[in-house]
DNA sequence: GATAGAAATTGGTCCGACCAGATTGGTGGG
DNA sequence: CCCACCAATCTGGTCGGACCAATTTCTATC
């Protein structure tokens, strides 16, 4: 019924879904190894690692006993992505959330990043910037531009904990975002972002930089939402 | 020899070691489950929950043929609990990286949720601020305090995916700062940060709330550092 | 030396079994 | 009628062994 993947990840996601559902509630006891193996004609084994990627996603707490779902707002990143991929469209609230939590950590990095990056590492992302800002861009290589540009900021702002959040919050967008088409600013709208983040890299002013992505990423927000109807 | 937790956590913890400890290079082959399990004088079955632990914190990549190991920068969040756990005392540079992070985040969400906090939410932060405000507050009050007034401006924010990052860089600290005596900066030297936070609230100033919390956080990442010997 | 094929290795899944701790339901005393 | 107590039952934790398909590694061949 399901998709993809091994037969743990298909009965997870199995799982995923009635608790997204409201089947099972925050605090309530899932159906034991045993019956959930059964209940997918698969090993008891299968069936225990389906539970462990739930619990390791904060999603259910597994103990002796029985296992008990956790609200989601105390779950794990990585559950966002199924929670945008459960119903065809992603939810343009939930979307926008993410939208805004992104901007707000790039926000911060680049600012670290302008005052760390090594002039070598400045070098990389002007170059980014120059395809950026390119007449003739394809959709596909605008986003990836953006990934890269986004990837050198975090390694440029020397900060592990960035990254690492920054991968997460990628990885989910990454998802969810080519889903939709038509996610590049008409060059035009784009072309006074770039040009600003391009001066301030260059000057390297910490809070111009901020502005400049904030706006970047601004655009590749409204477009986003734009495209799902319902723009906040 | 580890301490904690079940046998597959017990397994786990070890390979992590070992990789981190640089025994294990990113890009190179880890031993297979069987002999993980032999060596730990463990089950198979035990090893391979173990691996897929680390596989989800998506520190190594279990696949057919064998499992690889993942450069650190790519891996989850949760990683980072164990990498600062690591060594006796937490690496000053690692938790200050951290702290800087958890400032950025904090600082973002308390601006949305000055926006967007009912006036029951604002009332329950208000209490909070007093009880920080207080001549004589324990060691563990002032962390569960702040702990708590975190968890009220995370859901003020109305938005989940700050909830979701902030639960699990809130962890990780949890885990590493009680670790450190002393956490709590003198009456004299939190009352104006708690004044500030306070003002802002009462006038709803998105801006002046920033501040306020970031000073808040400040006064908590110098006391941190500085029980480290290596502010900076 | 390159390559195609055979053999060993690896993870994926299944089955069945035993243990210790938790849950549950019944029972007897208050 | 309520509550404390205890035994049957259930739950997850771990173990051992087995088979399969895909990958990796080795080898004989060209």
């Amino acid at each position: 019924m399901t998709a993809s993947g091994s037969r743990p990840e298909e009965i997870a996601q199995e799982i995923r879904k009635d608790i997204f559902r409201g089947r099972y509630r925050p605090g309530e006891r899932l159906p034991s190894e045993r019956e959930l193996a059964e209940r997918a004609g698969a090993n008891r084994g299968s069936a225990r690692e389906a539970l462990k990627i739930l619990a390791q996603q904060r999603l259910i707490e597994v103990r002796p006993g029985g296992s008990r779902v956790i609200p989601v707002h105390r779950a794990s990143l990585e559950v966002l992505g199924h929670v945008l991929q459960m119903s065809g469209a992603p939810d343009p609230d939930l979307l926008a959330q993410l939208l805004d939590v992104h901007e707000l950590l790039w926000a911060g990095a680049v600012r670290l990043a302008v005052e760390r990056a090594s002039d070598e590492e400045l070098g990389r992302a002007r170059e980014l910037l120059a395809t950026l800002s390119r007449e003739r861009i394809s959709e596909e290589e605008y986003l990836r531009t953006i990934a890269a540009l986004l990837e050198i900021i975090a390694e440029a702002s020397h900060n592990l904990v960035l990254r690492m959040v920054g991968n997460s919050l990628f990885t989910i967008l990454g998802a969810v975002v080519p889903l939709l088409q038509r996610l590049r600013p008409s060059h035009a709208t784009l072309l006074p972002a770039v040009r600003k983040v391009r001066r301030a890299l260059a000057r390297r002013d910490p809070v111009a930089a901020e502005q400049g992505i904030r706006a970047l990423l601004r655009l590749k927000r409204e477009y986003v939402l734009k495209k799902l109807g319902t723009p906040r």
